[in-house]
DNA sequence: AAATTGACGGTTA
DNA sequence: GTAACCGCCAATT
């Protein structure tokens, strides 16, 4: 694993950890947020790798579409579980629910 | 070394 | 509204 990339997963975790319950994150804003707008994939393989950290909502994190991530269902009711709305196609409400973070980031 | 693989995203059809 | 296409880039085959 690249240094530099490690540093940008610990960037990720620690912005992802910042996530207000009921809220959301998509992989590119976080990506985007970390420095590196390119990376959105990087911000799923740190998620896929992540440990079980409660101190990491993890499962506020979903694509630009408000799809919630393949192989994982249960990501689905931790969501309802704080509030979270879903669209009849199954995707979450991003209009209600995406985090509005404006810059700021102190780390 | 070359091709494939993703918890992705924006644009185009 | 959906689906296909292309760009992305380290890791894995």
């Amino acid at each position: 694993m690249d240094e530099a990339l490690q540093e940008f997963f610990e960037e990720v975790y620690e912005i992802t950890r910042q996530i207000p319950r009921g809220k959301v994150l998509t992989y590119g804003k976080i990506a985007a947020l970390a420095g590196r707008p390119q990376y959105a994939r990087w911000v799923g393989r740190a998620m896929a790798q992540s440990p079980n950290d409660d101190t990491l909502p993890c499962h506020r994190v979903v694509n630009s579409a408000g799809q919630t991530a393949p192989g994982w269902p249960g990501q689905r009711t931790l969501l309802k579980r704080e509030g979270v709305t879903f669209r009849v196609n199954g995707r979450v409400d991003m209009k209600k629910h995406l985090w509005e973070i404006l810059l700021v980031r102190e780390l």
